[in-house]
DNA sequence: TAGTGGTCTAGACCACTCA
DNA sequence: GAGTGGTCTAGACCACTAT
């Protein structure tokens, strides 16, 4: 599996430390090994051991105090990772996830669409608009505008069993690494208010999200409706 | 002001890196100069200025393309800082931003409170509630609590004119280095309802928020609800 | 082939914390 | 004073991209 041996050094000691915290080796709050017991422990020199703590550090799992060692953070190691997507985050909290597709078809990019993903209004997007249920309850209305280029023959794919970020990874490569995400409230009426409220009216939380390869180039834009009654909106911010 | 001599010299190429951002002589999408010529130019070695780029990636000001060079991400550069407060975000967008202070006292914290600061069940807590208007107009109703023992003495400053952030870090040190935050929507009646909505009843967004500092102790938690028709939430996640 | 970033070494000196 | 992390050097070899 992972422990390949022409995986860097830095990375074995990165999946090595996340290990011990999951297992519960290194505790909430406790010290991990000092930077020259690890040097020993992967034979290797301090800059390699400091390079995979610096980026545990900015990832908010190890904090560091000068002249006394590196401790695991305190925040829950679950919330430190956040663009899990919808399927992930159900079956972690034991809901069963499922998807209804409402349409999946090629259009071309509206202007605001074209916007956003940074392409030319005209080109075609893929449009997929589904209701994001947990063991059966309608929570969400998404609606996702992927650039076609990016994702040949995406429509081979049937996303109401198959999530769409584990597709989107393993069949292209294409990962989301950053999103930006603006939140706000609006009155929902007709059928989305009836899909999420069982009503003819309500007030949806929507959220609007970009979100980015790691070349910082938009690979997906989504529009959300949820019923904020039943879900909510993880968020973990770093400065 | 910055460009003390005693500044490390990773810490100076990443001002020097973000100024030029800023100042557009770095345009986005554009390439940085190469690690050897940035070595030059601050007359120092490949691997302090790889310190200092790691830092700058991970923060998505820039990214990297192997055998290319680094470029300067096309994520607009001020989202890229989402902890700034009410203060700060209004300035940005134009308006004056105002608090009016509902209340301002110690308390001894609740189970919930103590649960969230990590202190114990009664321990004295700061609970200060503001509504936050923007150009006179109220945008939300911000309960926030704070440990008593790592600001001593808040009771002196007065929070309709100061911004809350600011004062942690000016006087006490105290710096919001990351925060979990939980968004969905309720139900408000009574006053609160008049304040955000001028009306008997309304949906407000509503946040929960553990502010922590860097040593991952929880510095600050708050409870706020927003008139989602006029304020978005607006978060950069990273993975 | 030349230029770029990716990984790594084996030291060095400093600042800080704790006993 | 012993142990820790913070900063830094001057090299090395590799993998990838361009031309």
């Amino acid at each position: 599996m992972e422990g390949s041996s022409q995986m860097p050094i830095y990375k074995k000691i990165i999946d090595y430390i996340e290990k011990c915290i999951k297992n519960g080796v290194y505790i909430r709050g406790g010290a991990i090994p000092s930077e020259q017991e690890l040097c020993e422990m992967f034979q290797c020199s301090r800059m390699t051991v400091r390079k995979a703590l610096d980026e545990l550090v900015s990832t908010g799992i190890l904090f560091k105090a000068q002249g006394k060692g590196a401790f695991v953070s305190t925040i829950e190691y679950d919330r430190l990772y956040s663009l899990k997507g919808f399927t992930q985050i159900m079956k972690e909290q034991g809901y069963e996830a499922s998807s209804e597709v409402l349409s999946f078809e090629q259009v071309p990019a509206s202007d605001e669409i074209a916007r956003k993903l940074r392409i030319i209004e005209g080109d075609m997007v893929y449009s997929l608009a589904r209701i994001r249920k947990a063991s059966g309850v309608a929570l969400s209305i998404e609606q996702v505008y992927l650039p076609a280029i990016e994702l040949p023959d995406l429509e081979k794919y049937e996303f109401s069993t198959c999530s769409l970020y584990e597709t989107m990874e393993r069949e292209y490569g294409l990962r989301i690494e950053r999103a930006v995400q603006t939140i706000n409230t609006v009155e929902v009426t007709g059928e989305q208010a009836q899909i999420l409220f069982q009503k003819d009216q309500g007030v949806a939380l929507r959220s609007f999200s970009i979100g980015y390869d790691k070349n910082s180039k938009p690979i997906e834009y989504e529009i959300a409706l949820y019923n904020g009654y039943k879900y909510s909106i993880d968020v973990i911010i770093n400065n």
